[in-house]
DNA sequence: TTGAAAGCGGTACCAT
DNA sequence: ATGGTACCGCTTTCAA
């Protein structure tokens, strides 16, 4: 490519103005040491020419970018797009970029991607782990050379910091006391993989409610998705379990975005009716789930503000000096909107 | 923060082996000039070490940061985020990075959005206009400064560099013609800003399909959405004004995932019946629009082939020395897929 | 084959 | 109030 024609910089200023480099920069500094009139004339001139200070030497002195990495399960995902408006919303406005990286719920990606990361010198993280991640030793590693990591939705009590989640007990309680409400007894969950922060609560919900209405807890009703529901054919396998069982759930409670929206498509292939044949309550951040077939009843995160608080959170803790000695663990409140696929038909 | 712990530094490297910086950097860039015993002696070292070079510094010496900026409408959008998906499939096998920004269809935040990724050095950048972008001089400058540019989905013909968009004349003209050829015949159009790229051209496979049928071409049933459909109150203003139409249409082209989802929600909440009442074939990305009600026909765009090319067109011109003369408009198939939505119920 | 030294663009300390 | 200078980590001549 042609090459890139040097923006100005200070010692082009300098020269122009017949003035010191050290002098230049502190005048745009705004220091104390310079007089008002040479103040004024160097940032005219610095207006007029358009002067940036160069970000790379910037970094280069004081290593600080003002960048964030992100690492996120996947783009195309209600949730996490959710989240990462949330996330923009605040850098957009603090002038930080965030670089966003996609573990795609698989170990090896969320190492390299956290590789790549603190190479690039990002001056924090926010991250949300892969379902495949058991030992977060890559990330104890990273947060003991100095770099501020928030959690968010997918946490661990392992690295003392921030946290940024939902109140994903609460989410899969009200999700199962309304359909045992609903004369639903056996109720099935298909979820995440085992090791989840989320998955755990979410399951902890679902046996608090179950036992609240002293309805026996079936081991066999628990389906995980080692990937997260990342391929339909997890989900599918979990259904056809669930279908093949005698007596056969009636309910079905689906731990995430797209675990819900293909648990719909698979249902939908299969004739399996909704709610007649088995109701459904699924997490979803879907924009309008009120034009599903049947118009769906779901467990609604805060999306945009777990991105929000994670965002906020981690800028605070990079730009203070002295780390904080308490962390604080922020649960927002999920929300049950309750729909046609979770009533009985009469 | 605790102060970060310097990584190992070329310095360090050469003093512990009693070399030189220039010979040791020489010898980690495998150069000609040093003796293969050094060579080995040194890449073992760094390597034990894990030295790694710093960015910033490299960065400052030779602008080449391998990031490249984007500029898409917003993150949550189905269409978007598998475009984002595909352009990440790229730039993580080839160890770039992508900086995401969100216009918002907002001429304000582009520009901010473009300063901000000017200012961060990115070696390139991959564009889709806000909707109520008109003049592109700010990305002209920009472009004739040397930074390479692709414009995808939303282009511009006004600077002369790669294209990558799907073939938007034909979505409009397959689904007006499916439309017609099923008996609708008043077929309205929900889209976006008049000057968009993709407006116009799916303007003209509409126009294109009905004359074909010598259907009159009547300008009212053209409605467009200033800002694409972000609101839904932009879609609503347009639904209300075709419902009190007479006749009013039978059927409904929406140009975007945004105003199609908008646009089934407010027909639902008018219970005004799909596709008794009014017809819709919809573009749309969402990943199962089976499970809507009623089951939609879907203009199905490559969305993440698009990001995918894209990406690979602006890294091949970022790492080609000398700029093509020759540049490509690639225009990639869209699909049809024909369900419940925009059938003829008898 | 190896190394000294001059930058790249800023920052900050220390003189003047 | 202003300027000289060393330095951040790496690359790249140019000498040795």
């Amino acid at each position: 490519m042609k090459l890139r024609p040097q923006t100005v910089t200070l010692k082009d200023i300098a020269r122009a103005m017949g003035l010191s480099i050290a002098t230049v920069s502190k005048a745009l500094r705004d220091s104390h040491e310079i007089s008002p009139a040479t103040k004024q004339r160097v940032c005219d001139y610095a207006e007029k020419h358009k002067y940036r200070p160069n970000l790379m030497a910037q970094m280069l002195r004081h290593k600080n970018g003002r960048s964030i990495g992100v690492i996120i399960g996947a783009i195309p995902n209600n949730f996490f797009s959710d989240v990462l408006n949330g996330m923009e919303s605040v850098t957009f406005q603090k002038d930080y970029h965030f670089i966003i990286t996609q573990s795609l719920e698989s170990l090896q990606r969320e190492k390299k991607n956290l590789e790549h990361l603190t190479w690039r010198a990002v001056d924090g993280l926010l991250v949300s782990l892969s379902a495949e991640t058991q030992s977060i030793d890559h990330f104890k590693k990273v947060h003991e050379s100095g770099i501020p990591i928030v959690f968010y939705d997918r946490v661990t009590n392992e690295i003392k910091t921030h946290q940024v989640v939902s109140d994903n007990v609460d989410g899969t309680y009200k999700g199962t006391m309304h359909l045992l409400e609903n004369g639903f007894s056996r109720i099935a969950h298909i979820t995440s993989s085992k090791e989840l922060s989320i998955t755990q609560e979410r399951l902890i919900g679902y046996k608090n409610a179950l036992e609240e209405k002293n309805i026996f807890f079936n081991n066999d009703y628990v389906k995980y998705c080692a990937h997260g529901g990342k391929d339909r054919d997890e989900v599918e396998e979990a259904i056809d379990q669930l279908l093949a069982m005698k007596p056969m759930p009636d309910a079905l409670i689906t731990a995430s975005d797209r675990i819900t929206i293909s648990a719909l498509a698979i249902l939908k292939k299969k004739n399996i009716s909704i709610p007649s044949q088995i109701a459904i309550v699924g997490y979803s951040n879907f924009s309008a789930p009120e034009v599903f077939q049947p118009e769906l009843t779901t467990i609604h995160q805060p999306a945009f503000e777990i991105g929000r608080a994670a965002a906020e959170l981690l800028i605070k803790l990079i730009e203070t000096k002295r780390p904080p000695t308490k962390f604080e663990k922020r649960i927002l409140p999920v929300e049950l909107q309750v729909r046609e696929s979770s009533l009985r038909v009469r």
